[in-house]
DNA sequence: AGCGACCTGTGAACCGGTAAAGCCGTAATT
DNA sequence: AATTACGGCTTTACCGGTTCACAGGTCGCT
């Protein structure tokens, strides 16, 4: 991994510019001490020497880092389904571009993988701060990566992230909305297919469910956990639907699996939403392109993205952040949402 | 942007091991010079201690950097759509991890915005080299990044690629396929419904689709430009059913399109694939999970990132490479397409 | 004993910047 | 006139590694 020879530097630019290297390094930095003749040869010859500074240096001299580091503990075919992280990342983006400050990515296989990359990453400077995603109950990640001192954000309910400021949303409110709202339609018997059971977020909404079924005097209610991806939510579904109570109501966890689940109910001669009601989670615009569209609660996830960003940055800055909650996921009705059949 | 503080370094190391800073080096890279004892005595100071090399001082001084940078240049929300994006960083990312290397990620505006980061993070000497996507005719990269002996592999057919290695897909020839596999259908008139009339592989398709429309001795063919999101294809597929001289099949530029398309069928009244057969491209999980099941030219895009990876090295370690084709997308057909109606 | 080869390790130069102290000439203050 | 203030730049000391010439010590060989 070789650079090919002779590039440009500082030294270059100074003496083509006849001044030392520190004011050239005031120049580029809009630091006071140059004049403003001076400051424009400066520029004009690093313009012309096709000169930019090196990040490598200047990170290494004035130990600032303009990268964030991101990694990604979820098998990749479901990331390139899911298009919950790329929307998520766009956010990150948009707020990060702003400050000329790039994300660096990494797919991990577990977490292990993960708690050592970031201690990698951070150890080796390479990054400002990091992104944490996915947390579970206990997660590893906590007291590991905690003592580093590295400035980071978790995305996660409070309870789940440690001390690490977190950003999140309101699962357990959102779920018990969608639970009120299909009870409202008439539903009695409704089912949840969620994500895996370890991911923090799966207990919470899993909690909610029960409960607001529990406190809604509905009929106890079937929940299924699994892998989040598009085979487990179509099995999940079959499985609900083959039971002798099946529900008149589903709840999925995101939307690929609601897209599966509603294929499952056609092939199997439910129509939606007649028949079933079906209710999706995270809202891309997968749920606005299949027929019937998709009821979702429905969240920003850009901005979502954006506002991790923007609490990093805080946490990097040393500006005191506890983070904070993002708007709860919201109903949005669509066409998979009826009343229950004979309500 | 600050570190807390103090942070272990390799004079640390060194101190404690009771060596010099050069001796600690070179235990670390597993060069010769030191004894087994003494390695071993190091790397136990360094557990110890809680040190790794800071890959930023390691880059600055060895001019190696293991980072590759890629740049976005589409609207966030399509990234987020359309899996293709994420099935490809994951392809890369699993040959990058082998080397312990990672991606930085950035989504740009515009072909501009593009060319300036590539330019200021190899100047920066923050990435080793880039990977191109999405070229398009007379792509304003090839001369603004080809004189900066920037280590580069380009995802797109050479044609479009100037001198950078290239690593593409024989379009043509998948669309050919297509065509045909629809004609012995007995579909006499064919539709497509296409990506961004400006991106090199838009134009390659469109015309191999002409050739090869003409070439069976089909109808003239209907062609349209769409910018790649769902809504335009929906209405694309509405522009074409609504023709008195509707096609009997379409083919997409890829799986968003078509399911969308699919959508807009069913709206109509049209049964797929009875009264319309649809192709799609590109086959991510998106076309196994809507019903019917869409037919599609699927290639392996996991692998290809990885290819695409790989290549890169290869030329980052300079290694002479021409880039290559990746296997030509197959078709796979599904529930979405059948022999034309009354044929 | 003398010499070279080998092994292990040291020390200093260097990578390309930043930061802070220092230096010089002129203007404002007292 | 002497003192201070400041703008404008230079100098120098790092940042945390790598690299390479070279120094001692050990060993084998003539």
């Amino acid at each position: 991994m070789s650079g090919t020879g002779e590039r440009v530097t500082i030294k270059d630019v100074a003496a083509r510019a006849g001044v030392s290297k520190g004011a050239v390094s005031l120049a580029f930095n809009h630091k006071p001490g140059v004049s403003q003749a001076t400051r424009e040869r400066i520029f004009a010859v690093a313009r012309e020497l096709g000169w930019a500074p090196s990040a490598t240096a200047r990170s290494l001299s004035s130990q600032r880092v303009d990268i964030v580091g991101l990694a990604l503990c979820r098998p990749a075919r479901l990331l390139g389904l899911e298009p919950f992280y790329m929307d998520f990342i766009s956010g990150i983006e948009s707020v990060l571009a702003e400050r000329s400050c790039s994300l660096l990515l990494r797919l991990v296989r577990d977490l292990d993988e993960e708690i050592a990359l970031c201690k990698e990453w951070w150890r080796g400077r390479m990054i400002a701060g990091a992104i944490l995603v996915d947390f579970r109950e206990d997660d590893p990640r906590v007291p590991a990566l905690q003592g580093l001192g590295m400035p980071a954000v978790a995305v996660g309910h409070p309870r789940l992230t440690g001390t690490f400021p977190a950003v999140w949303t309101d699962d357990a409110s959102a779920v018990a909305e969608a639970v009120r709202y299909l009870a409202a339609l008439g539903h009695r018997r409704i089912a949840r297919v969620g994500g895996p059971a370890d991911l923090g977020h799966s207990v919470i909404r899993a909690r909610a469910f029960a409960d607001t079924v529990r406190q809604l005097g509905l009929e106890e209610a079937r929940q299924i956990a699994t892998g989040f991806d598009e085979k487990e939510g179509a099995r999940a579904t079959r499985t609900l639907l083959l039971a002798a109570d099946r529900p008149t109501a589903i709840v999925y966890d995101n939307d690929i699996m609601a897209v599966a689940g509603a294929g499952v109910a056609a092939e199997m001669g439910f129509t939606v939403p007649d028949d079933l009601s079906l209710l999706a989670w995270d809202d891309s615009q997968l749920c606005r392109i299949t027929h019937p569209t998709l009821s979702a609660m429905s969240h920003d996830v850009h901005h979502f993205g954006a506002e991790v960003a923007r609490v990093l940055f805080d946490v990097v800055n040393g500006v005191d952040t506890q983070g904070h909650q993002v708007p709860t996921p919201s109903l949005t009705p669509r066409g998979s949402t009826a009343p229950a059949p004979g309500g």
